[in-house]
DNA sequence: CCAAAACTGAACCGATCAGTTTAAATTACG
DNA sequence: CGTAATTTAAACTGATCGGTTCAGTTTTGG
């Protein structure tokens, strides 16, 4: 077996091409980045970048999931599950709080709010390698904890549940940030609505 | 005083181009409607357009802080403030969603987070007319029910409370919905997701 | 070392679009 | 009625952009 990992790629620089046109979409927006731009960050002329990807909307599909599912893996790695309920929950808080708020969270979240309009097959790829996959792993958590009996929800709350707490990590913050109306946030402002959704929850759901 | 109510208004079709493009706006977003389909949706040449708007961005800021004022009005009337205060809470997610979910909410939420990157300008005026309209409207009430007794804030707590209720608003709906997860939501669905809203922000904030 | 595959750069095409101009038509109003 | 303001249609400008083409250079691998 001498093949390549990748079937796709037909060349040897077709991960300089994503890795333009990642920087490049991410900063531009799928309509700002024109293709010309992406060739030149990726140091790449436009007829190689044509000849991996048809044309510039399969292009961009391949970086956004590409993106999200780098996302994802990193996100599950890093909690430790044992501590306390509320420990756990606040620990998971400033997680997505460090997401949301970061330049990358923005702008990925931002692109494909945009272009959902435009390929809803993204919206939804994004959903799932996104969003989703943090419902998941917090749905399985609370999962566990109700039935250790660490957290008072019934079976067909847990969903709901850990919908909510997502949504309560955005508060105040997140539309503020996406909307320009603050762009940088202290330690205490971000601590406090991660200690302030830890604390509804558990208002709600602690034993 | 014989002055029109509005002083920036030259001629007659002012209300003429700002009604066609709402609607081209809002089916197309910002870079697929062409100022030539605005026009023809309106009933207008190019260029009386051009004599309301110096050019595409003010015209879009237009429509989008005037569809924001006009559904902060209507927010503001439909509910009963002196009910107790679960029915108000109650009420006020209803409308929220009703808002959040509609084709309009989503149309308009989707192309102010597109644009507010390239016009932050955009970003802010909707977030001060759309979303910080809102949360003040629910800060004054939490504030008076705080001061009955009818609920317990402190007072310095006011704000975050508030946010946190709107987006407990948007568990699980709100995000299916914008990224084409899933187009329609039975009254069950809502009626869950405004009652658990309820329901957890009693628990923390409840008398 | 050589031939095939990959890549380059630049020109080019066709289309779209924001915004301007102009001369004529329409409307408002004293 | 008559004049001034407003609107119109249509042509035009200048620029951008997605995508193609092609003649020539570089890289790869046997």
């Amino acid at each position: 077996m001498t093949h390549q990992t990748t079937q796709i790629k037909k060349g040897r620089k077709y991960d300089q091409v994503l890795h333009g046109a990642r920087l490049v979409f991410l900063e531009k927006g799928y309509d700002g980045a024109s293709v010309d731009d992406i060739a030149r960050e990726a140091a790449v002329s436009k007829a190689t970048l044509y000849s991996y990807f048809p044309n510039k909307e399969t292009l961009f599909t391949h970086v956004a999931v590409d993106e999200c599912l780098r996302q994802a893996e990193a996100a599950g790695a890093s909690i430790d599950m044992s501590a306390p309920v509320a420990d756990v929950l606040l620990a998971a808080a400033h997680h997505m709080l460090g997401f949301f708020l970061s330049d990358f969270g923005m702008s990925i979240y931002r692109i494909c709010v945009a272009e959902s309009g435009r390929f809803p097959d993204l919206g939804r790829q994004f959903y799932e390698t996104g969003p989703a996959v943090a419902q998941t792993l917090l749905t399985d958590y609370l999962s566990e904890a109700a039935k250790t009996g660490a957290l008072a929800i019934d079976a067909d709350e847990i969903v709901l549940a850990a919908h909510q707490f997502i949504e309560l990590c955005r508060a105040g913050l997140f539309h503020k940030r996406l909307f320009f109306v603050q762009t940088e946030f202290s330690k205490q402002e971000v601590e406090r609505v991660a200690q302030g959704a830890t604390e509804m929850f558990l208002a709600r759901y602690g034993a």
